[in-house]
DNA sequence: CAGAAACTGTACTGTTTTAGTCCTGTTTGT
DNA sequence: ACAAACAGGACTAAAACAGTACAGTTTCTG
């Protein structure tokens, strides 16, 4: 079925919602307004700050906000963030993670092709692109409308 | 991490197999040849035969080969048939199995556009091309070899 | 016709992964 | 000092998977 962990499901979810704000907001709120439960919305943010993709403030009135402009995001990104590496079987090149037989190992490498075709396609996948409002706008002011909204977080 | 199930990993090993050949292979003859458990082949076997890849001859003498020319068979036909359809996340236009909100649900319909992604790449990768030959060879000669070996094995 | 070689379908079980939760600690603004 | 937030990690119940087994059906061969 070649699905995605319902963490990450859900990390586009509040991605999306912190899409439409203008500011840093806070895990509980986060939590409030997409509907997903406190504890695994803070689960989702810590590790996509820790991966860069978001950036965190402690403290009183402190939250979550993107680390740099979204429209800049990918889909490969956030699944990265979230899963680790995208590769469909153990065995792959760059992963140590093989058999024993390693050196006559008659699928080493195999998937490469497939991993490779997949990463591509992700990368090319805009984070933007899920926004429900994303069918019905042009991607250009889409993209403006949310720079924008970054901006003006930034400065807060 | 977006893995593939264990069982279609095998069945590339299988299938790899089966296109050295130029005729039926029984299931204890590919577990053999492959090295993996024959039960295992067995199951990896019937399903790909169930959906239209291989073909079957039951009794004395009979076997697994396939059902049409290899050279057309695609990575994403060989992954639906041993996982089900590509779907990243349950909420999936087709797939029915959404959240009871489906009418006001913040992420109805989000993941498409990664599915449509993937399984646009899966499309453009072919079963021939991971066997490991298929690095070094001409494409077009490696089509034609596999070709006639399949035209053999329908004429046996 | 008997028996062996193959495929077919399904059911079972131990293991592994995942999902979700909770707790304890650290930072920062008032 | 205190409360609001984030950070990190540990824990558990539930779900999915991998691997196996078995009883049934078809077909060839002698
Ligand atoms: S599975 Fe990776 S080398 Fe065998
Ligand atoms: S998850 Fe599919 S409609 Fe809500």
């Amino acid at each position: 079925m070649l699905k995605v962990n319902k963490l990450t499901d859900y990390a586009v979810v509040v991605l999306c919602d912190l899409l439409r704000g203008d500011r840093l907001r806070s895990a509980a709120d986060l939590a409030t307004s997409s509907g997903v439960p406190l504890p695994t919305v803070s689960k989702i943010l810590k590790q996509l700050a820790r991966t860069g993709i978001l950036q965190s403030a402690r403290g009183v009135n402190g939250g979550y906000g993107f680390a740099r402009p979204p429209a800049g995001i990918s889909m490969a990104e956030v699944i990265e963030a979230l899963e680790g590496p995208i590769a469909v079987t153990g065995c792959v090149e760059e992963s140590g993670e093989c058999c024993e037989f390693v050196h006559q190992c008659p699928m080493s490498g195999h998937w490469n092709a497939v991993n490779v075709a997949i990463r591509k396609s992700l990368d090319e996948v805009r984070l933007i692109d899920m926004l429900p409002e994303a069918r019905f706008m042009d991607p250009e002011d889409l993209t403006r409308v949310i720079a924008e909204r970054h901006a003006a977080a930034m400065q807060a």
